[in-house]
DNA sequence: GCCAACGTTGGC
DNA sequence: GCCAACGTTGGC
């Protein structure tokens, strides 16, 4: 099992609308990078935990937790028309994008925010870290997610 | 709202 | 296949 940082504008989609949404579950969609994709589609499985991170927002930070209960498959948002992420080279026979559902898990008593994870020093390998990393998903290593997990109780 | 970083696009 | 222009991300 591997465990991943998934972002998202709380603005758009936040930790309280996943926690909303019918059975907690939804799907992530709308990635439209090729890197991330790939992810999607070969290395997050169902079963992964991952956390749910604000990002554009003040303060950005790790909100709680998720689990990730299907595997990659294609993300239909990119062939439709009304969509904010509509592809019009990706197809239903020939999908481009793809996602994965995730669940609810929990939310944290309080937000981790991004400068607290900053002062951490066994953090400071963790991508969201770095200058101008901008990809959605992140993997987390197994110490991390253990630091991170302290940080909340 | 600014702007650095960087992925993507498209002309050549 | 190069690379300049452009668009997006995301912290501040």
């Amino acid at each position: 099992m591997n465990y991943w940082l998934f972002k998202s504008e709380p603005s758009a989609f936040s930790i309280d609308d996943l926690r909303q949404r019918p059975k907690q579950t939804e799907h992530w969609d709308g990635v439209r990078n090729y890197q991330v994709r790939n992810q999607l589609h070969n290395d997050i499985k169902q079963g992964d935990l991952a956390f749910f991170y604000h990002s554009s927002c003040a303060p950005p930070g790790i909100a709680g937790i998720m689990q990730v209960v299907k595997n990659g498959y294609p993300d239909f948002t990119a062939w439709d028309k009304q969509s904010d992420h509509y592809d019009p080279k990706s197809t239903p026979t020939t999908p481009r994008w793809y996602m994965v559902d995730v669940k609810f898990i929990e939310k944290f008593p309080r937000l981790i925010t991004l400068d607290e994870i900053k002062r951490q020093p066994k953090l400071k390998q963790m991508p969201i870290l770095k200058k101008g990393n901008r990809l959605s998903i992140t993997p987390v290593t197994t110490q991390e997610w253990k630091i991170i997990v302290g940080l909340a109780k």
